[in-house]
DNA sequence: GTGGTCTAGACCACG
DNA sequence: GTGGTCTAGACCACG
């Protein structure tokens, strides 16, 4: 179930799209799985397509969803990961921030990284 | 040297805010220091006070700088932590979404700590 | 109707923020009305739009209000209370002074106790 | 003692006139008594005597405290009380507000009317 | 249309 | 000189 929280802070195109990359890395959703439209997810959620349509457009950028023509969209079945330098740097500086806001809340390094055991999700599963 | 970068997704204030955050856990801002006035780090990053007063204001609220009137502002000699369990919680959703994303990208949960341990500052720093 | 009052020495923001928990607590704004957009409200007033997003802003931070992105702003439904214990403080410390000055004017505790009496909601209401 | 906190966002001069005013509702200051002259109280807080002078004069037109040129400053020694209507006006409004603020975090008139009972300094003191 | 951020100022109280 | 508030705009992302 991809869901969305109005109060959240973040649009929501990107609270679909963080939504269904958890549905993935749980395994919710596999590879070649296929999308419900936008039309249908959009009357799901009871916003507008076009945000649907943003969610996806930009999962395809990222090479998470295959847009078929005609078709629909799809879970991307090419192997997670080598999705950029990119994306690496900025997933490096979102830590970075991160490291200084929880030293910032007094918590240390190993209350940090005993949050992170619980929140990874091994690649087995 | 507080800096920002206008290519930078974060609004302006925010790279204030994180940047002089960054200054203080690395020890090149210390307790009771006091901070460039608003009018004159204004003038140096060549944005408008308005932006450094928003930066500056959000930040005593979170309890790092204390504004004394007509004095200016100084970096807050209250101990770090007890920032309180929401600033907690939001963390939490951050490194969780930061987790997800990881993964994502292929890196395993093993390079996700070796980064932390660079990037985390040791409390004897 | 939310009204400011040029003579009052409250900033323009607080005065409509005080208004606003006014109307919510005679029950006049319920939970999940609509506020006025930030623009609106600014040109009945006739102030400008930043001063009116201050003090919705601060409302929202303060749990009253829920701000929706590309919606507006609504009156919370989260029942009233638990807003923290610094507000209690904060609150504790206008009533010592409230309690100096009272006194200082002559009047006795019974008739403040009996001003409240008038003043103060029943939740009934 | 008269004492003043840099962190406090009321301004010196009405944190001056706010802890006079203590010190005679609760007796340790008394009608007639000589108060300490402008720079004497400027140099044991370490402020100017521009803020002490401020205090001052603004008590002395509340008719809390008498200049006598050439003499210094007293309490004044009319009986506590009838500090005019606008006073109370004022007072009121702060009242209002305060039980605004208070229901909205969620206390009970009980609870208010309680912790009055404990700030209130009865007369006989 | 909605709020968020920012500009380039102004005036004010406080010290 | 300092921060706080406000004006009268502008541009932006989001929906």
């Amino acid at each position: 179930m991809i869901t969305i929280n109005i109060r959240d802070k973040r649009p929501i195109y990107e609270q679909i799209m963080d939504s269904i990359k958890e549905q993935i890395i749980h395994g919710l959703l596999k590879p070649n799985d296929k999308m419900p439209s936008i039309r249908q997810l959009a009357s799901t959620l009871e916003i507008t397509p076009n945000t649907v349509s943003k969610a996806y457009t930009e999962l395809e950028r990222e090479g998470v969803l295959i847009t078929v023509r005609g078709k629909g969209n799809f879970i991307s079945d090419t192997p997670i990961g080598d999705k950029g330098e990119k994306k690496m740097e900025e997933l490096t500086k979102v830590l970075q921030k991160l490291c200084i806001e929880w030293q910032y809340t007094g918590q240390t390094k190993e209350t940090l990284i005993e949050m992170i055991d619980k929140l990874y999700v091994e690649e087995e599963n």
